[in-house]
DNA sequence: CCTATTTAATCCACATTATGGACTTAATAT
DNA sequence: ATATTAAGTCCATAATGTGGATTAAATAGG
C-alpha cells in the first residue's frame, strides 16, 4: 500500500502524537518547553494538551522549579490513570495476564498454573476469557479504561493465525476468534523482546533470546520490532549448529534447540528442572558446569550466525537463559568473540534480561500502550473500554 | 529522534509524493482516476499534478480511450526527461557507472576494467571521480539533471565510513569523502538486492545472495532494506556452516565462504574462473559438478539459517550463483526444504537474479530515484544538478 | 446534424489547522 | 512597590484541502 494521503484531521492527528510522544520521553515538562522542543508554537501545543489532559492521557503537575525568573509553568505529564492495555499470554503450564497503564507501569497481574497440553483449544481459551474479563472489571472499578489487549502464544504467528504450537499440541488454531473482545495476536519471543525494550529498559537495537522449551529470539532495532516477511523471524532454535548432528523435530539436523534447549540442557546435566540445575551449578557439580558449557557454545556459534546476519546492537539473554546467566554468558560470550571479532568494529554486547517470565505478557500491554502513545487521536473523545 | 511536527508544507509535501506514488505505480493516469485512487479530491489533484508537470517529473500523454462516453482525461505518467540519478561502484577489478532516469530506464552505462587492488584509495577515487563527471556531463547534454548519487562498494558502511574491504585492501576509509561531490556509501550486497528489487522486477519481500570474491546478503522486507542495527546486516558469507571447520580469514571457523565462495569453489572444481566452471558443468565434468553440489549443500544451510532468522519471502541468487544456478540450486533448494519443512507452511522460493554485475550500480542509482519520488518536494522548484 | 448525457478538469467560497505577535498572568529581582 | 522575565492565552492571518458549481470535450440518440 501506498502511503495515504494527508488531510488536517491527520495534520493533527500526527502533531498530537507528537506532542504526547514528547511528554512521555521528556518526563514532567512545560508547554514552553514543548513548543521548543516540537518547534509548534505554543498555542498550537497548549491545544493539544488541553485536549491530552480531557482525555486523561496527561496530567498537570507543580512544576520543577529551582529559582528562575518569570512566570512558573504548568508542568504536564503521562497519565496512568485513565488509559490501560491488557496483556495474556498462553504457555504450556500457565494462564496469565497483566494490565499496564499508560505510563507502563503494571497495576495488576495474575497468573494460574494450569496443564494447558491436555485441553483442546476451545476450553484453554474460555478459562483464558474468564481470566480476562475478571482482570479488565478490576482495572475498571480502579477507574482504568482498558483499550486494547495483545496475547503472547509460544508459536508462531502469521495474521493472526497460530501456526503450530508444538508445546500445546496446537496446530492452525486462530486463536483471537475464541475470545469475544478484539485481540491481537503475536508470538511469545516476539513480545518478550518488546517486553524489555518497554519494561526492561533494554537498548534501541538488540536481540532477545528468550528460551522454554524452544528457543525463540525477537530483534528489535530503532525500537521497531522485526517481523520478517510473515512474521516468522527470529526462530533462532532452529538455526543450524551441526549440519550432521542429531534429528530435531523441526526435520532437520544439529539444530541449535538440540543443544542448548531445556529439554537438552536438562538431560546433559542430569537435573529435573531449571531451579534444581542452577543449584547443582551454584553447588559446582562439574556435569551441570560442564552442560552449561556446551550449551553456551552452541548458542554462541548460533549467535554468531544471527549477529552476522541481523546485526543486533546488543544480545540479551532471557527465558532459561537467565538465570543460568552467569555460568552461560562466558561460553557464549567467547563461540561469539573469537568468531566476529575479526569482521565488525565490536562484538555485541552481551546482557542479561531484567525480566522474569512475563515478558511477553508485559510485552503484550506495552504494544497495546505504545500504539496508543504514536497515535492518541483515535482515544480522544471518549476512551471506551474494550466490549468487556 | 520522535517523529517530525507537521506544517502545512509537510501535509503538501507528503501529499505530493502520494500523487507522484500512484503516477508510478498506476502508469498513464488521468487527474480524475488519481483523485479516486489517492481520496484527494480533484482540485488538490491538479494542483499537484500542475507542480509535477512544471518540474519535469510527469508528462501528459494521450488518454488511454475506448469508446467509453463523456470528456476524455489527459493522462499522466512519469517522465524521464529531467530528474536523473548516478550509480557508481567500486570492486577489485572495475569501476563502473550508470545514470538512471525517474522512470528508472537506465541512460547511461560504464564501466573500466582497472585493478583497484594495487591502487590505494584516494588514486582510485579520483579516477572514480572522472568517470562520474563524464558521465554526469553526458546525462546533462541529454537535457537530465542528475540529483544524487550512490557508491557500491564490497564491504560494511556504517554512517559513511567503510569499514573494511577486503578485496581492496581497504580499511577505515570514507570514501565518499574523496569526492567533490555528495554521495551515499553502501554496502555492494544492500544495493545489488535493491537492484533487484527496482530493475529485476523482484517480489516486496526477498533476501538476495550476491557471491563474488565473498558472499554478501541483503534482506528486503515490504520493499524496504533491512540494514540492522550498524548497516552491517547480512553477511551470510560467515554464517556458521561447520563450527569446527576451516579456519576463515574472519577469524571465525567453518564460515560459509569456506565451502561456496568463488575461492572455494573454483579450487574444489579446478577451474580458473566462473565462466570456465560453468562451461565444464555444461560438458558434465564430474569434479566440477561435484564441486557445485557440495556448495550448494553448503549455501543451503547456512540459508537455512538465515531463513529461520530473517523469514525472507523469497530467496534471489545473484552474483557468481545466478551463472551457476543451474547447478546449484538444486542442491540448495534439497538442504533447505529437509530442514525448514517441519516447521513453516512454505519453504521460500528459490529464484535466478535477472541482474548481471551491475546490479548494485543500478541499485545505487534506483535508491536515489526512489527517494526522488518518496519527497519530491525538495526538487520542484528547480532541480539542480550535482555541483559537477 | 443537433441535443442530451457523461465524464474531466477547473474555479471559488469555505473549513480546518498552524503561525506569530500581542496580551495577560505570575513569578523573581531591585 | 516596580521592573523584569517567562508561561500561557487570544486573535488575526496564512496555508492547504474540501465540495459543489461551472466549463470543456467527448459519445449516444433522435
Amino acid at each position: 500500500m501506498t502511503t495515504q494521503a494527508v488531510r488536517h484531521d491527520a495534520m493533527r492527528a500526527r502533531n498530537l502524537a507528537v506532542v504526547l510522544g514528547e511528554v512521555r520521553r521528556s518526563g514532567p515538562v512545560t508547554r514552553a518547553a514543548l513548543a521548543e522542543i516540537t518547534g509548534l508554537t505554543k498555542t498550537t501545543v497548549s491545544k493539544m494538551v488541553g485536549d491530552l489532559l480531557e482525555a486523561g492521557m496527561v496530567a498537570e503537575s507543580a512544576a520543577p522549579r529551582d529559582g528562575e525568573r518569570g512566570r512558573p509553568g504548568t508542568a504536564v505529564s503521562l497519565s496512568g490513570d485513565r488509559v490501560a492495555a491488557l496483556g495474556l499470554e498462553i504457555t504450556a503450564g500457565h494462564l496469565s495476564a497483566c494490565v499496564a497503564d499508560l505510563t507502563l507501569a503494571v497495576r495488576l497481574r495474575c497468573a494460574q498454573a494450569v496443564d494447558n497440553r491436555s485441553r483442546p483449544p476451545v476450553e484453554t481459551m474460555a478459562h483464558l476469557q474468564e481470566l480476562a474479563h475478571r482482570a479488565v472489571d478490576e482495572a475498571r472499578t480502579a477507574g482504568l479504561s482498558v483499550v486494547g489487549s495483545t496475547l503472547a502464544v509460544p508459536g508462531p504467528v502469521d495474521g493472526g493465525l497460530l501456526h503450530t504450537a508444538p508445546n500445546l499440541g496446537w496446530r492452525g488454531v486462530r486463536a483471537g476468534d475464541l475470545l469475544d473482545f478484539p485481540v491481537t495476536v503475536e508470538n511469545e519471543a516476539n513480545l518478550a523482546a518488546l517486553g524489555e525494550l518497554w519494561f526492561g529498559g533494554g537498548p534501541d537495537d538488540f536481540l532477545h533470546v528468550s528460551g522454554e522449551t524452544g528457543i525463540g529470539a525477537g530483534l528489535v532495532v530503532g525500537g521497531e520490532l522485526f517481523r520478517g516477511a510473515h512474521g516468522l523471524a527470529g526462530e533462532l532454535g532452529h538455526v543450524v549448529v551441526f549440519p550432521d548432528g542429531p534429528d530435531c523435530r523441526c526435520g532437520g539436523r544439529g539444530c541449535l534447540e538440540r543443544y542448548a534447549g531445556q529439554e537438552a540442557l536438562l538431560r546433559a546435566s542430569g537435573a529435573a528442572g531449571v531451579p534444581e540445575l542452577t543449584e547443582r551449578l551454584r553447588a559446582g557439580e562439574a556435569d551441570a558446569l560442564r552442560a552449561c558449557e556446551r550449551a553456551g557454545w552452541a548458542l554462541g556459534v548460533a549467535l554468531t550466525s544471527a549477529v552476522n546476519l541481523m546485526d543486533p546492537g546488543t544480545v540479551v539473554l532471557g527465558g532459561i537463559f537467565a538465570p543460568l546467566f552467569e555460568w552461560i554468558a562466558g561460553p557464549v560470550r567467547e563461540a561469539m568473540s573469537t568468531r566476529l571479532a575479526g569482521m565488525r568494529r565490536s562484538v555485541p554486547e552481551l546482557a542479561v534480561s531484567r525480566l522474569g517470565g512475563d515478558a511477553a505478557t508485559l510485552g503484550g500491554a506495552g504494544r497495546v500502550i505504545h500504539r496508543v502513545i504514536a497515535d492518541p487521536a483515535p482515544h480522544l473523545p471518549t476512551a471506551r473500554p474494550l466490549t468487556l
